[in-house]
DNA sequence: AAGTGGTCTAGACCACTCT
DNA sequence: GAGTGGTCTAGACCACTTT
């Protein structure tokens, strides 16, 4: 079934009195043999103990020699089958007219709309919907006092069933009052058109990227795995007027998402 | 000069026969110790042996807790010294118009003339150009076929002497032979404007932004501590007939950048 | 049952920093 | 010189997967 036996990549030797520590060097050796193509994604690894034999340390210096490459998201292991070159899953391209109104009018919130079209299924769970004083970062945005209240939408994307994004919502109360924006199910369309009809008009969104390894309860969340760092994007909705109607902040796995931007050189 | 003796924010213990590991219960702990605001940026942890003696555990283990939130970003050590929560350097914003004409105009490239307008002194060094079969991807976007060259342009930024962004500049050797793209120096407004008075109307560029976690060349080259992703970053030039004319690939700290963009909701 | 990785102990020696 | 983190050994026991 493998190909190759995983340890037949086996050729360098250590240097115990070099200044690079062995850990280093027998991950550097086994990061050369993945970028070489020896192994593949998918492929196993030497197990510990072969790794350990082979270069001579013991099994304690090949984990912090592994450690290495998870931590660098190149390798992922499974207890009790082994350790494996990881397989990155299929990217998703969001693209920077995906809330354009052309796609809001067709009915669909933009996520659904995407994912179908790619040919995959969208799923949305863990929705909640609550009335609280948002962060001090969030009113800012929304040009709130801090005594001023907005309805927090929380929600977690999954495409065919795999979690990719956590995103979170601030509507100032004031707006989302007697429309679906309340109810967990917004109707057609999504939040954005309910605040159109609320005589909104929108007009532009500003994001801002960041990108940092994920918290404790992120990683649960999206189930990553070790090495993956998560894209951290706040975007804010602003009306014809010029005022903010909305803040959206998302949390996204950077295994799965490519963000794309045209800009016009003007 | 602490305020707080470090082995005073030590309270919990751990409980040997939970299923969460002990150094995750130990990480756990420093983490919410840190994120209480008890230890704040540049404070130092109570050293391995105060955590060994504290939590009845061997150094190992402590070290592998202290392991988990360096992979994390949170705190770094300093071989001799101690660990500490790792503090954050100011953040640059990237603006989505840092490439207007506007700019472009008054003659100062992109990067610098951002970096002066915030009071900080920019730097560019490690600059090469040569001429090369670009690679796949590279050829790819700008509509070459695989046996055309071009002229690779690298070079590093700096800030205040601090190393923020790795970039790598693809134009069509036919476009470039006989400008001063092809010499280190590129005169008044950098290669945007050489590209143009060839002849070549920039119109809009297209990004492509992901986050992945840094090769040992780009945690050398940029000085990241443990636990920083980078962006990934991939622009595209393209003239008014279309025609892409410059490639730039980049790598950036996320520690140091921000993205932010503006999209009309048209 | 055999093989794999996950966790932990109890040391050792070293390089580096601080005062 | 005392204290700090960096590396490594040589085990042990366990949970999990595979056949």
């Amino acid at each position: 079934m493998v190909a190759r036996p995983a340890s037949e990549v086996l050729t360098q030797a250590v240097d115990p009195a070099s200044d690079r520590p062995v850990y280093r060097q027998i991950s550097d050796h086994l990061r050369a043999i993945v970028a070489s193509g020896q192994l593949g994604e998918g492929d196993q690894l030497p197990s510990e103990s072969q790794l350990s034999e082979h270069y001579g340390v013991t099994r304690t210096t090949v984990q912090r020699a592994i450690d290495v490459l998870k931590r660098d998201g190149l390798v992922e292991s499974r207890h009790g089958s082994g350790a494996y070159v990881r397989a990155r899953p299929s990217v998703r391209r969001l693209a920077s007219d995906r809330f354009a109104r052309k796609h809001r009018e067709r009915g669909k919130a933009a996520f659904t709309a995407e994912v179908e079209g790619a040919g995959s299924t969208p799923s949305v769970d863990r929705i909640t919907v609550t009335e609280q004083r948002p962060p001090a970062d969030v009113a800012e945005r929304l040009g709130l006092t801090s005594r001023q209240r907005t309805v927090v939408r929380r929600r977690r994307y999954l495409i065919d069933g795999m979690p990719v994004e956590l995103a979170t919502s601030y509507i100032p109360s004031s707006l989302a009052k007697g429309t679906r924006i309340t109810e967990p199910n917004t109707g057609p369309g999504g939040i954005y058109a309910r605040i159109e009809e609320a005589g909104h008009r929108l007009d532009h969104f500003a994001e801002q990227i960041r990108a940092r390894m994920p918290l404790p309860d992120e990683v649960r969340a999206l189930g990553l795995a070790q090495g993956v760092p998560v894209f951290h994007l706040v975007r804010t909705a602003y009306d014809a007027e010029g005022q903010a109607v909305e803040v959206c902040d998302t949390v996204m796995s950077s295994d799965v998402y490519v963000l794309d931007y045209e800009l016009p050189a003007r």
